[in-house]
DNA sequence: CTGTTAGCGCCTTCAT
DNA sequence: ATGAAGGCGCTAACAG
């Protein structure tokens, strides 16, 4: 793996004993270079096996046809779901995609941020840490000239690029199909309480008792801090109610595991004595024996997908002042067969 | 998002009244430069937000800290692990890694290791497609003087860098279990004959067979495309052998996750009317009910962080020739409770 | 049609 | 302790 010696324009040029912005440019299929220069040019070049020096190129046109991705976890499946999709985007442009992983913490969000920055990608696709409070990143990405579009975990910022999930509307239908067969106690497994994400389904779920009219009772909503015990925990608080839950829903496919399992080991039968329906981070129900009756998918394919449209719309529109987009996506209820 | 000036040494030069390389070597701490100097130089760079243009280093340098991961499938969860190690070690060094999806796809596959050769990435990291079966690729790079490390899905070339799971081990353990819990017919259902993956897997059940001194009978091993509709009926050609395997040994999680829920539906019991041990892709079972009595793990972030650590050295050691590396990660039996 | 020149931003001899 | 000059590889404006 020794230095190797790689052929350039200018050398094309001293062996052809012409100029080397002649080879340039033939190589480039300029018009105004004659069809035998050309032609010997691009023969010589294949002979010595040329290839333009990209950094060269990028330097000068002050463009790498990179874009970056920086989001909390790449093995976390609604992310590296989301990142299938961008690469493809990207891939079918002939851009490359750098991938950043925060791990949710602030401190090394920034890090990745001023290294891309200083890699001088095109353009960055953000899904924000849980515990990012300070926005400092986004002037400094706005002041490199480096366009910038979240996903996911977005900043309540209405000037920024911004792509979604509306887990509103999921979590009606959820609330709606309980209903609809007659659930009246539905319980709600939350995130902490502090997470925007756990907010939204808050208040969500009590749109819903609104829309249905159902009686809201504080106690049927528990917090848990998604780990294992947590979501135990949860379950338990709620299994303990004078009147347990005939319904669930739960924060994330995550938590609905854990709960199904302590739920069966209390005697009681999934789909029976109690119905789940949770937030999707898994494409994996489809597999499963006994699923949740429904799933609330967030579609992380179409969001990464429009995410990187948006941002090549902007890096191509570099120009032209694009009003920023604001693009939620609608969750839905996937039916489990039931 | 408009064109953006961007200081740069020059700039401070000139307001300085002094030579653009004075400030370079301030800015680098160049003992030759006086503590004033020095001062002025760094406080002026601060202010007006000086920041080293990458690219034009980069291409000075003929290095652009950035390593290459590519392989079949991003959303993979077994590929997806192992990129997020990758990704933590590339950025406690400061590197940037860029990612490319192959899809499997021979074609693809070529174009993006040419694109990242083309980007002058400084190593890349590489899990080849199923199909792939021209391996010219590996010379384009070593000319190109850009260091490779396969891993998991290696080519079969002992002069390259590879860091495979030996599934020899995990397969022998999963026999060994079952044999001493008495089974005596132990079932297989395997990949696509063709697939390396494959016959690996047949090669070591075979030899586990012969240890254990158990009657090898070829009706037990059957193939699944690794469809939905292939695993199903793969499990029924089993089920319907006159004697029914009461052990089966599966090619992946996701074989066993149709299986599983076919052989329920027949009405067997999991665990009780038959065992199951499978290759792990989902870090999932820990959170199920009747998980499969144990699987045989990959080590996908051992195998990944492995990778990356053999890059680095290549990419440090560029100079002296290290002796190709080839490290087995042994697969094995992780029981689930049972 | 082709060559000359200059410069992108940085670093690095070589002078002074 | 500082400056001047040149070059990395490529492109493009400006000459012919």
């Amino acid at each position: 793996m020794k230095a190797v010696k790689r052929p350039t324009i200018k050398e094309i040029a001293r062996k052809l004993r012409i100029s080397p912005s002649t080879v340039s440019r033939a190589l480039h299929d300029h018009p105004s270079i004659g069809l035998v220069t050309t032609m010997r040019v691009k023969k010589l070049a294949e002979e010595l096996n040329y290839e333009p020096n990209q950094t060269a190129i990028f330097f000068k046109q002050r463009k790498t046809f990179t874009i970056a991705v920086v989001l909390p976890s790449l093995s976390e499946p609604f992310f590296s779901v989301a990142i299938s999709e961008i690469e493809n985007i990207a891939n079918a442009r002939d851009y490359t995609v750098i991938m950043g992983q925060t791990l949710d913490d602030e401190q090394r969000e920034r890090r990745i941020i001023e290294t891309l920055k200083a890699h001088r990608v095109d353009g960055i696709i953000v899904s924000m840490g849980k515990n990012t409070s300070d926005y400092g990143f986004i002037d400094i990405l706005k002041n490199a000239g480096i366009p910038v579009v979240f996903f996911d975990c977005v900043p309540d910022l209405p000037n920024e690029n911004r792509i979604v999930s509306n887990l509103r509307t999921g979590m009606l239908e959820a609330i709606a199909t309980f209903h609809a067969k007659g659930h009246q106690k539905i319980g709600l497994i939350n995130g902490p309480s502090q997470l925007p994400a756990s907010k939204e389904r808050e208040m969500a779920f009590r749109h819903g008792f609104a829309i249905h009219k159902l009686l809201y009772e504080e106690q049927y909503v528990v917090h848990s801090d998604l780990s294992r015990s947590g979501n135990i925990q949860a379950i338990e608080k709620l299994l303990s109610l004078p009147e347990r839950p005939s319904a669930l829903i739960c924060f994330n496919d995550y938590v609905t595991l854990d709960v199904m399992k302590a739920v069966r080991e209390k005697g009681l039968v999934i789909n029976q004595d109690i119905y789940f329906i949770s937030f999707a981070n898994y494409p994996l129900w489809q597999h499963m024996d006994n699923p949740p009756m429904a799933s609330i998918e967030q579609f992380p394919d179409k969001q990464g997908a429009k995410a990187a449209e948006v941002l090549f719309d902007l890096i191509d529109n570099k120009a032209e002042d694009m009003k920023p987009q604001y693009i939620v996506f609608e969750s839905s209820l996937i039916s489990h067969n039931f």
